[in-house]
DNA sequence: CGTACGCTTATTTTT
DNA sequence: TAAGCGTACG
């Protein structure tokens, strides 16, 4: 087991005890060596299997490392605890839910449902939703309790932040009435349940001696006070991560968590994994020497004895048209080469390039796989279909009743919800309690939703789950009504694949040998006298947790013989044979809205990082100086990026355009005729305003602004844009028209 | 109650 | 461009 491992992979596998950081490069083994420690660790008798908790970030993840555990020990591996920080989280909550102040059968939340809740909190108190737009609500409110504040700690200075810290107090008592939880409050409330239930909190810092967190520098500061607190009594605190390939910190990751680590866990080692399997000398060269320009990193230098292989190419297109033709044409030589078509991914900065990359794959016949989208707990009909459910477990779910009260329509209208809801907060009761209290027609109706409910819950008490699901399916008139509907074949199938999604579920738990995850020989007498992990969980919750923690693979496409789309940051932690990273352009990778910040720039620089050390053999960058964006044609000068991968690990097949002045020389022979539609007035890549032609590249200066550079043109006419970049304020986008730009000579 | 039209806006995303 | 949203109308 160990005999494989190189010398600071054994290092880190063998620490018996203390708290260590391994700065894991890409490709360096990272999963092998979380599995292999607690494979170690309990073959070796270091730790019982009760004693481990591991934590991943996505479902993913979770299962990988719970697989690989599973396969390297002869012995029940499930007494550990494996999960995301969520369904660990989720775990603690549903044991503990009194003393968390939870309903037993609370729900979850997932992002889509927490905004609809702010939307009718905003609503319901005639808060402005011009002035607080639904989604900086949102954003508020996540943001506060990732900073692990509660709306009275938040702190205000200002009548606008008085008002977002009042809404967020009214957030948590809407949430509090209606028993639902969402994503950052499973953290948040787990926390605050180990802080401030000692018997608790000691109880779980005695058992789990040994955590091991996975992608430790996508952390935000509440999972790390939650990782601190867990561990108070740990031997060891493993901390996997790599601070080169953080590029979360838009959603909060905060990469300071490792350096934060490095200090309050001082006496703990920091182990380097450099060795690199995955790629070929050229392409990890040149992803070093691209990072190495991003400063205050922990430092690490990946190195590689798999040779230097072949070299990077690059390929600049005029448009992004001939871009992706380009690279399908490419794509059909390397199949006929020897590359399986699932060998190849072609990744871009943002979803709406796939596009053009769909369109010319699918023209030629390509098979592909897009990765990315709705998922399947995601979907209208299935959302509406657990809404049900979770009314069938709890009726004063006010979201889940709002959703549905009148889908399929029921003559429950706005009218009628108006005076439920009226009555609902006159006597501060969910909807559900108030139905008795609406008279009339309305109030009929509303009865008989009601009684539809209560007969829900009824067959949850005599129904095992999946037929649950099915009945609801059609009492409720779902199936009625995709059944009527023109094109609602689709999401019949997947209702009946939302009853399947629950036999396996069934199914999976019966394997598990309990009806909610918890390992048997923690439950009933075979566990500690007091055991509190004992978890009161009907399957229909449990089923209800499973769709919101895990809402499902975007899309599970057979016959997996194709050719792999999807964004960068979908590409971290998979690795292709060949890989293609398109639409290298300034303002688009890197992308304009992060060319204000340095850190900005650096976490770009990080995704690039990231989209190279993908590839193992070949890698291909290419650019288009054109690209239909926003419905207008846009000209870009080429990503800085490809100006700080050291030269000598590129060939361009296509000549290299020189920067002249610091704009594109157009001379070269590409494809047949360039830009013969798409170019502007008078010129291959400028536009002529009032007389002046701007070209990107082009040094200009603005009476306020001050000097910049134009990065990219857009529109003709009145029309007319220019992105450019501000030495002094950023960048900005300005009508050629109105702007009073001069052009800085030389 | 459902549809149609017009307006706005436009990274990256897991739980 | 195109999708998503809100309002206005039938």
């Amino acid at each position: 087991m160990i005999e494989t491992l190189n010398d600071p992979q054994r290092e880190a596998v063998t620490l018996s005890q203390g708290h260590a950081l391994i700065l894991a490069g890409a490709g360096s083994g990272k999963t092998k060596v979380l599995t292999t420690r607690i494979a170690w660790l309990v073959q070796n008798r270091l730790a019982s299997p009760l004693a481990i908790l591991a934590v991943t970030f996505t479902n993913k993840a979770a299962r990988e490392m719970q697989t690989r555990v599973a396969a390297a020990l002869p012995i029940n591996t499930r007494g550990m605890w494996i999960g995301t920080f969520h369904g660990l989280c989720h775990r603690l909550l549903r044991a503990h839910s009194r003393d968390a102040g939870l309903p037993q059968s609370f729900q979850i939340l997932d992002t889509t449902d927490q905004l609809a809740a702010i939307k009718r909190l905003l609503k319901a108190n005639g808060v402005d939703d011009e002035k607080y737009p639904p989604r900086d609500v949102q954003r508020f409110i996540n943001s506060s309790k990732e900073e692990g504040l509660r709306s009275h700690a938040v702190t205000v200075d200002d009548p606008f932040s008085r008002q977002l810290r009042d809404i967020y107090a009214l957030y948590e008592s809407q949430c509090e009435r209606d028993g639902v939880v969402d994503f950052p409050e499973l953290l948040l409330r787990a926390l605050e349940l180990l802080q401030r239930h000692e018997p608790i909190r000691t109880h779980y810092q005695q058992r789990f001696r040994h955590i091991l967190v996975d992608e430790f520098q996508d952390t935000n500061r509440l999972q790390y006070q939650w990782l601190q607190l867990l561990g108070g009594g740990a031997l060891s605190i493993f901390a996997v991560g790599d601070d080169d390939q953080s590029i979360y910190a838009f959603r909060g990751a905060n990469v300071g968590n490792m350096a934060d680590f490095e200090r309050d866990y001082a006496n703990g080692q920091v182990i380097r994994l450099e060795q690199n399997y995955r790629s070929h000398g050229h392409i990890l060269d040149a992803a070093n020497g691209l990072i190495a320009q991003n400063s205050g990193r922990l430092g690490k230098t990946l190195w590689t004895d798999a040779g230097e292989g072949e070299l990077i190419r690059v390929i600049e297109q005029p448009t992004d048209h001939a871009e992706a033709h380009w690279i399908v044409d490419e794509i059909r030589s390397l199949t006929q080469e020897d590359f399986g078509r699932s060998d190849i991914a072609i990744l871009y900065r943002s979803n709406a390039q796939s596009r053009v990359l769909e369109h010319a794959l699918f023209s030629s016949g390509i098979a592909y796989r897009v990765y990315g989208g709705l998922r399947f707990f995601e979907r209208q009909e299935v959302k509406h279909a657990l809404a049900y459910l979770r009314l069938a477990s709890r009726a004063d779910d006010d979201t889940s009743w709002l959703r549905v009260v009148n889908f399929p329509a029921r003559g429950i209208g706005a009218r009628s919800l108006e005076s439920l809801t009226d009555q609902a907060r006159a006597h501060g009761t969910s909807l559900a309690q108030a139905v008795p209290r609406v008279a009339g027609k309305a109030g009929s109706h509303l009865a008989q939703f009601l009684t539809m409910v209560h007969q829900m819950h009824q067959d949850t008490q005599r129904l095992s789950l999946a037929e649950t699901v099915d009945q609801i399916l059609e009492t409720s008139g779902l199936r009625d009504h995709y059944r009527q509907q023109r094109d609602g074949a689709e999401r019949l199938e997947n209702l009946d694949e939302l009853v399947t999604a629950a036999k396996v579920f069934e199914l999976e738990e019966e394997l598990a040998g309990l009806p909610c995850g918890v390992p048997r020989e923690q439950r009933g007498s075979s566990a500690e006298p007091d055991d509190p992990e004992v978890i009161p969980m009907s399957p229909l919750d449990g089923f209800l947790s499973h769709a919101a923690l895990e809402s499902g693979d975007t899309q599970a496409q057979a016959g997996e013989q194709a050719v792999q789309l999807m964004t960068v940051h979908a590409a971290k932690g998979l690795e292709f044979e060949a890989v293609f990273i398109s639409g290298l352009e300034d303002g688009l990778f890197p992308h304009e809205n992060s060319l204000n910040e340095s850190s900005g720039l650096e976490e770009e620089r990080r995704l690039m990082y990231v989209a190279m050390t993908r590839a193992r053999q070949r890698l291909y960058l290419s650019l288009a100086q054109s690209r239909m964006l926003h419905g207008q044609t846009r000209y870009s000068i080429r990503s800085r990026f490809l100006e700080e991968v050291p030269e000598a690990h590129t060939k361009w097949l296509t000549p290299r355009a020189t920067m002249m002045g610091g704009w594109l020389d157009q001379s070269h022979a590409g494809s047949g005729s360039p830009m013969k539609a798409a170019a502007p007035v008078g010129t291959s890549n400028g536009l002529a305003v009032g007389g002046v032609r701007f070209r990107v590249g082009q040094g200009v200066r603005h009476p306020r602004f001050g000097e910049g550079t134009v990065l990219a043109l857009s529109g003709l006419g009145l029309d007319a844009q220019a992105q450019i970049h501000f030495l002094d304020v950023g960048t900005k986008t300005l009508a050629l028209g109105i702007a009073k730009l001069d052009i800085i000579e030389g």
